[in-house]
DNA sequence: GTGGTCTAGACCACC
DNA sequence: GTGGTCTAGACCACA
């Protein structure tokens, strides 16, 4: 938990949640921790986790069943994927591209670094083995 | 002006002082607006407006002579895109990585995307002309 | 059942009861499932249907056999109508008329309406048997 | 305000300011009281109120200028009566009809009633005169 | 036990 | 001054 500014607690601990969605660490149909539970697990206040699957409720990740937690929804995975996807497509790529021109720099620079990330995203795995 | 949320006022106000120093509207050494002339050009309080071009001090893309006015530094120029390099590369890129393994997207689909973007920017320039 | 937010899961149940004695599938002076029987019908705890044949016995429309089970009380139907009438007139058409002035609808749109309704009713019950 | 439960008291709080923007008491692109202004008003806590102003934000009746206060958007007028009537065409009516059906009641007898009912509000209109 | 709501009070960035 | 966020602690209805 980053208790600094970048993003508000409730975002990250909402993206950590749909993060281990994605991971399958939570399957569909399947109950997460109640707000409580996670509120201790993250050191944060109840409330604040509150907000959170509250955000997740709105987008239709997860569920709430009354009086006895809150639920993934059935294709919450591919749900995710999708936002983000657009999010991507739609948000971020705009704002990377007009940066680009504005600097001069080509696509084939960012292809190059890319693949030296991904090199070294694989040796610094290989080094937590 | 955006008065909602993305970022502060301040903010853009600068963002928006630097592109017209990139785009040669304002000159190395020249003298640019006061801050109650720009605040009264984007409608927004006086103190914004000091608040940017503080920040453009602190950031050493402008400077300020006393009794007289706010002037752009000589290399500004050079200063701000070196700026803009180093924040775009050590910040953006890998966050753009990471999120582009996250979602499996590949470098190529990237380039390609680049490229229809480019086209549809000459394509709108062409209109306004 | 819905395990979502509209209302308590334990109204849901009465509610369904209360049709069912309409409808005539439960007889007056007739035994209703046991608690434990309805609980697992409805994938529910006992709990929730405890509370919901008590909320019954309240509004007596069934009560308790000791040791026997709960059964629908003689004139349990006309006491059912005639609380969702009571509801209908006194709650739900004052707040109904207090939106249509708000909205400007008139009572003739409502007519139409309902003859709509009516109709399409007509169709979907047709298609089911 | 009724501190009782029918709904949350943030959610009361918007109904009002929604009421206060259709009378034009507060009119398009105008300046709404602050957050702490109105829990001040309103015997309330300031979170409370924000909660209500985000819902409204979220539905786009009003908009936040950063560092200034909520402002009522352009055609927010327009825009929550179309909400309203969607709401009662697509939610209330429904349940308004099912309800009618069961207790075997005719529109007949809604026209005749609603006409009492604006004669009754026209009566206690002009008594407070 | 669950979540939903509200209060009180605090800190922050921003205008 | 503005709102945004977080904490602490409380009460409620519901399962």
């Amino acid at each position: 938990m980053e208790f600094s500014q970048p993003k508000g607690i409730y975002q990250q601990i909402a993206d950590q949640v749909c993060e281990r969605i994605l991971s399958g660490e939570w399957a569909a149909e399947e109950r997460i921790p109640s707000v409580r539970e996670l509120a201790v697990d993250m050191g944060v206040n109840p409330n604040t986790v509150a907000r959170s699957y509250q955000s997740l409720v709105d987008d239709m990740h997860i569920e709430n069943r009354r009086g006895i937690g809150y639920f993934v929804i059935q294709n919450a995975r591919e749900r995710i994927l999708e936002n983000m996807k657009n999010r991507f497509i739609n948000m971020e790529l705009p704002r990377l591209f007009r940066t680009m021109q504005k600097l001069g720099i080509k696509p084939e620079e960012i292809v190059q670094r890319y693949e030296q990330f991904s090199q070294s995203v694989q040796v610094s795995q290989g080094e937590k083995q």
